[in-house]
DNA sequence: GCTCTTGTTGTATGATTGTTCAACAAGGTT
DNA sequence: AACCTTGTTGAACAATCATACAACAAGAGC
């Protein structure tokens, strides 16, 4: 009878576990929304005991502000002053962004933010710096609609958005590049043909 | 010492009383999100006691679905066949409909639905039916439009949608009549002049 | 191979969750 | 005024929740 000295468990580096509890954190709202992110979902699926999220967020509620870090990064991402209109739509429908399962994100994270102040904080932040370059795109692609620029940048957000929201209805139907296709449509004859860069 | 002989509750016909724990169930959703949407917090909310969402719904998942009702309803009430397009988005972006408390409401909803799948066949009737009503009633104002109505239709949808989560980042910003001015905006290109019914 | 730092575990704890159900009483009927 | 229907109560219950913390051990440095 030979007793296994294989190690119990692995340490990480703070970040790497961090990272770790972040990602089963955004897979468990995906798959079952607010009401699912327990502790106990939490470290189950990331193969961690029930300590770590207290260990490395403080708790839950901490937890949850990475995650919504998390959420947010790859909009922010390389938005650099000179990122044109055209590429913006592809990074807005893209397969990886325009997915149910980014969207289950969105809801739940939507629904805490729109009741916890701190969220709230960090959320207006977060969009304020997203819609500065959404109007910036806008200026340099169509530069006569400068005067409209925040209402543009608003009313495009906003169709992306509400446009995204159609996936909770018809998943088979609203499609990423359908999407593309309705949104530039509304905006072509204001600002402009809108092709896409990148074929789908 | 005297004993009072008041009444100790009072009894409610079966649907008043459900009416009272629906608007109770309405009121958490807006004020706490879907997590304060709890047996006890709805319960004191409706100042009756705990067994009674078992009672009247079965239990909470039932309670959750009529209150899902009670939110869809005002949006599916009288849709005429001839509503015109004007009207609908006076309707849309009423100050009652296009309001924080209604927002919050809906955000919850929606988390719930994207997760939820007997809320979904729900949510996918009812968005159908009122989807078609804006198809019709954007043939009706604009009869060119027609073999894109349901292009247009998802479109409008989305973009009252999209406004109404502005409501999140700057409620001081986005106000109702502000959101329909943007809407308008970008439809009149394609469907003409779109000038409010009401002044608000 | 020893030590020391620090990431990790898992139990204990108390609060809160949704549901059940037997007892109760409000209020109309007779 | 006695009765009966049925809406209502609230305690009991088991399950689940987030947190705290003392014991543990992985693994780097020596």
């Amino acid at each position: 009878m030979t007793i296994s000295d294989a190690p119990r468990f692995r340490r990480y580096a703070s970040e790497v576990r961090a990272a770790m509890l972040v990602e089963a954190g955004l897979a468990t709202l995906a798959e079952g929304g607010i009401t699912a992110f327990t502790v106990d979902n939490i470290c189950r699926r990331a193969q961690a005991s029930r300590g770590l999220i207290a260990h490395h967020f403080g708790g839950k509620d901490g937890l949850l502000v990475a995650v919504y870090h998390a959420a947010y990064t790859p909009l922010l991402a390389d938005l650099s002053p000179d990122l044109t209109l055209p590429a913006l739509l592809d990074r807005l429908f893209s397969k990886a962004h325009f997915s149910r399962a980014t969207l289950n994100i969105w809801l739940a994270l939507w629904g805490e933010v729109a009741v916890n102040a701190d969220l709230q904080i960090e959320h207006r932040r977060n969009y304020g710096a997203f819609r500065a370059a959404v109007a910036r795109a806008i200026v340099r692609h169509a530069p006569t609609a400068a005067p409209h620029a925040d209402d543009l940048a608003t009313a495009l957000i906003a169709l992306a958005d509400g446009l995204w929201l159609e996936l909770c209805i018809a998943p088979d139907l609203m499609t990423a590049p359908r999407a593309r296709q309705i949104c530039a449509g509304l905006l072509e004859p204001i600002l402009g043909p809108l092709p896409p860069l990148i074929q789908q």
